[in-house]
RNA sequence: AGGGGUAUAGCCAAGUUGGUAAGGCACUGGAUUCUGAUUCCAGCAUUCGUAGGUUCGAGUCCUGCUACCCCUGCCA
């Protein structure tokens, strides 16, 4: 089954569904689902539910689900709903079956309402909202009877009859179940499990006017879908008696499990649905899917790939234990991916590099691999001229210890061709270099000088056969490492201004010119890139997905 | 005087009949390199929140304490 090589991931949830597995506990079937509420974009934090879900699924032979939590339709949208299944599918994952939604279960719901009416387990309240939180006490004190608990099972499923033919108004009444106003644990004062919405649906339109809540569907719909294993967050862990006092309490055909793990928090970044939203609807960043969110679709257009995301999942386990794991995991796991991807030139912030020695209008072509490593990937080819760019921040005019670029007097290899040497600098009225004059040396292409060291390789680019482009560029969105601890402050205030930073000059190598949207490329010694979507026939735009390793960065900063 | 959880290196995380601390990220050397990349080698917890106890032996068992997270929506 598995090679002894593979690193083996194990995580509780695993071991959990081995067990039952061992045991036949559920008939030696694993069912998960993943049920995303649709009310925003899927995050980095949901793309671990999902690994965990279909991966559960996937190394136990069983199915996973895909089942759209749509309870509550104020809050939700098919545009949300189209996001998500694009998503999860771009991750690499398949449900089995139909997407299915929890509207889908709304009769039979609706039917298990009236059963706990019927055992008199549930009753309509008539409380208002303040009314009923008065009565559910606090966490110290215990709560008291609703004045309306006692009502009669006849009395109770005519009203509920009423409720759901829209006599009453929202919050004039609701549907509760009936059981201890004085436990402990909140979530079982007596739990609303129908209010009234009069609202439109997504999926059902204008026939429902009451909806059940979270507490009671989702346990029932994971039983009907006889779903064995309904993985979710921490949070949910107080509801976990509620939800099986529910599947204790209802002719149910299964009965599911609920097992609770940690969400995921990365540092320098906010995994809040509501949050991000507000960023989108405050116009902070592009859209739900610019490339500095955390959401799937951010990460995308950022240049991160499905395989990266599932292997950073991979990386950070599942546990019970709150987390926050270092932006260097996904960068670590983005790098490791795009290892493999192809290489190209781009001078990003340009200066002149002109050959004096170099025929005017001369050009020759050099074949340069691919990749370094990979030679079945081929050669291009890359343009020479006497008019060439090379990267401003390779050039100083005092070079500092060790510096292996470019400064008066000193030599280079032009990566893929000659190597030159730096023998005059151009500067404005201002003082700043506009230009560099090297020689080329003819006898060292394919070959090392014979007389002197080249300092190091540098990247470049034709002045005069390249294509302009725009580079941008991305930092962390967040300037604090947990933008939302401060009790005081938005996490807005902790935006980072320089998330973004566009380079409009920049310019890549002829053979870039029909690089497809999305496509993947190393620039080399400089990062990791795609093409996005902004990209135009007149005009390619890139996006950093993530720098190299610099260790030069870390040595010259102290 | 509420209930439910969690505590292993800077970060994530293995450790499950008690037997003497995996792995990854980050970091630090050093080798190779026409990318200061990649790759490769080497290093990186006498110690498992804390104080006691049981035991020949405890991260693993017992007791006390501390810290942090979640719960008072007709949100999920």
């Amino acid at each position: 089954m598995s090679s002894n090589e593979a690193p083996q991931v194990t995580n509780f949830i695993y071991q959990i569904v081995e067990k039952d597995l061992e045991q036949g506990t559920h008939g030696g079937k694993v069912v998960t689902r993943f049920p995303p509420e649709p009310n925003g974009f899927l995050h980095i934090g949901h793309a671990k539910s999902i690994c965990l879900n279909f991966g559960t699924a996937q190394k136990y032979n069983g199915v996973c689900n895909l089942r759209f939590d749509d309870t509550n339709p104020e809050k939700e949208s098919q545009e949300y709903i189209d996001a998500i299944v694009r998503d999860v599918e771009w991750l690499g994952f398949n449900w089995a079956g139909d997407i299915r939604y929890t509207s889908d279960y709304f009769d039979q719901l609706h039917a298990w309402a009236v059963h706990l009416i019927k055992q008199d387990k549930a009753f309509v309240c008539q409380l208002n909202a303040e009314q009923m939180r008065e009565y559910r006490g606090n966490l110290t004190e215990p709560g008291k009877n609703s004045p309306y608990r006692d009502r009669s099972v006849e009395e109770n499923l005519e009203l509920f009859e009423q409720m759901r033919a829209g006599e009453f108004a929202e919050g004039e009444a609701a549907l509760r179940a009936k059981i201890d106003m004085a436990a402990p644990n909140m979530n079982l004062r007596d739990p609303v499990i129908y209010r009234v919405r009069k609202a439109h649906h997504h999926q059902t339109g204008d026939k429902w006017c009451i909806y059940p809540s979270y507490d009671f569907a989702h346990g029932q719909s994971d039983a009907i879908e006889e779903i064995t294993h309904s993985i979710c967050t921490l949070e949910f862990e107080d509801h976990r008696p509620l939800y099986d006092w529910f599947v204790d309490n209802l002719p149910v055909p299964a009965k599911p499990r609920q097992y609770e793990f940690a969400r995921l928090n990365l540092n320098y970044t906010i995994t809040s649905k509501r949050k991000l939203k507000q960023l989108v609807d405050e116009q902070q960043v592009t859209g739900w899917d610019d490339p500095r969110m955390p959401t799937i679709s951010g990460l995308r257009r950022r240049g991160y790939t499905p395989a990266a995301i599932r292997n950073f999942c991979d990386m950070i386990g599942v546990t019970r234990s709150n987390s926050t794991v270092d932006m260097s995991m996904l960068e670590a796991a983005i790098r490791e991916d795009l290892e493999s991807a192809p290489r190209a030139m781009c001078v990003i912030d340009p200066i002149k590099l002109t050959l004096t020695n170099y025929e005017e209008g001369q050009e020759e072509w050099f074949e340069v691999p691919v990749h370094p490593k990979d030679e079945t990937l081929g050669h291009r080819l890359v343009p020479l001229t006497k008019n060439l760019l090379i990267e401003r921040e390779d050039f100083a005019m005092e070079a500092p210890k060790k510096w292996k670029r470019l400064a008066p007097g000193f030599a280079v290899r032009l990566r893929g061709s000659y190597c030159v040497t730096c023998e005059d600098v151009i500067t404005n009225e201002a003082g700043e270099v506009v230009e560099l004059r090297c020689s080329y040396d003819p006898a060292t292409k394919g070959e090392n000088p014979t007389d002197y060291k080249p300092k190091g390789v540098i990247h470049w680019v034709s002045a005069d056969n390249s294509i302009p482009c725009e580079v941008r560029q991305y930092d962390r969105l967040f300037t604090e490492a947990n933008p939302e601890a401060d009790k005081e402050r938005s996490f807005t205030e902790f935006l980072n201004p320089e998330s973004l930073q566009s380079f409009p000059n920049a310019r890549v190598e002829v053979g870039m010119a029909n690089a497809a949207i999305e496509s993947s490329y190393q620039f080399e010694r400089q990062g990791y890139f795609c093409v996005d979507p902004d990209s135009t026939e007149e005009r390619m735009v890139f996006n950093r997905t993530v720098s190299l390793r610099d260790s030069w960065a870390k040595q010259s900063k102290g």
